[in-house]
DNA sequence: CTCACGATTGACTCGTCAGTCAATGCGGTG
DNA sequence: CACCGCATTGACTGACGAGTCAATCGTGAG
């Protein structure tokens, strides 16, 4: 039994993920992507309309699974700080399990929400502001102060997650699982420590 | 008395931050920026080898101003915190001053740095170690704690600016004068609180 | 066994551009 | 004025690569 449909759809997802991570979006043909795969040039063309949509598709794929997680631990009934450890290690592991399709996502897609549809953008501001959902609940509760706003403190972390993961993107930042369980704690440490009530107002 | 040379160079490359900012750099053609600089398409390649060249250039000559402004606040007597703000400060007040040039830094070249030469890899390094080394000088004096590494520490702190600046590139938060005088606090207060001594190590 | 239909193939088309180059303009110099 | 050398022009070329399509394959139903 060879391969079904499904499975060759997938097959050249994740012959994407590969060939974009190594060459980049633009850098790359859309027969490298079949080549990489294992499968007719045409093929590509049976399963989605354009290149475009290969990296809509996987940028979806995986953007939804991060939006709902992050609406899962805001569900819980614990501390605000508690949900950004627990969003900082969702990402991270994220990037563990498959670094290769998060240097897509990071690198190509921002690029490409740029030139190509807005469609993106609206996902993405999506996840900014569940997260500032969380830092505006915490100041209402006042466990954080209010100094900051929620917009800002989002922007604050997600950045700071979001640069680590480019250092390591880049190797400008050792890696490996020691790196990756540290980084959650200070992401963590380092952002709350300044949205805390606690935290001295400068 | 018409441009001279150095004019015309200095044209097409003002041209090309608007139409990079505008189109992308691969959504591009050299004759828009020809056009855009009102220059013969030819032109461009007589002061440029390449479309590539164009962008590297506009790279390289920010970007080493944002490196001397860096060491500039180094060499001074100054509270580390203070450091952070003046870099804050500087990098906010670039994208004041010529938004779509810092579009085109980040969006085009931060975070391409995959596709392009490995060569930009080298100086936006250099930007993270000096951030590092105030932050690891600041952790020997005893001014911020120990508990996280100055690598970790500055990828925090650029990757909150810069993600603010994304925020104002995509729309994504309101800018203006009040935001940006605003951003350079938040950012500073946030980062520096988690790093500051007197923060609360969780 | 045969038909039908989706899956699969890859050669081909056709527009698009980066980069070239031969021709022309123009300011300075002797 | 005559000449030189750099600045400037824009039509042209050659490569490249996204997307098309007609032909072939494989399989499940009748």
């Amino acid at each position: 039994m060879s391969a079904t449909a499904a499975d060759k759809r997938r097959m050249i997802l994740d012959a994407a993920v590969r060939v974009f991570a190594r060459q980049g979006f633009n850098g790359c043909r859309v027969s490298d992507i079949a080549d990489e795969a294992g499968v007719a040039y045409g093929l590509v063309y049976h399963y989605f309309r354009s290149k475009d949509e290969v990296l809509d598709t996987l940028f979806l794929e995986r953007w939804n699974v991060l939006l709902e997680a992050i609406r899962e631990t805001d569900r819980q009934d614990i501390a605000p700080r508690e949900k950004l450890r627990q969003i900082a290690s969702f990402i991270v592991d994220s990037y563990r399990h498959d670094p290769e399709l998060m240097k897509v996502i990071i690198v190509e897609v921002t690029r490409a929400a740029n030139s190509f549809g807005q469609t993106h953008l609206a996902k993405i501001r999506e996840a900014y502001d569940l997260i500032a959902d969380i830092v505006a609940k915490a100041q209402d509760e006042g466990a954080f102060k209010d100094t900051i706003t929620p917009q800002f403190a989002a922007m604050a972390f997600y950045g700071a997650i979001e640069q680590v993961l480019t250092g390591w993107i880049f190797e400008l930042l050792p890696q490996g699982e020691a790196e990756f369980e540290q980084a959650k704690g200070f992401v963590v440490e380092t952002i709350c420590a300044g949205l805390d009530r606690a935290a001295p107002t400068v």
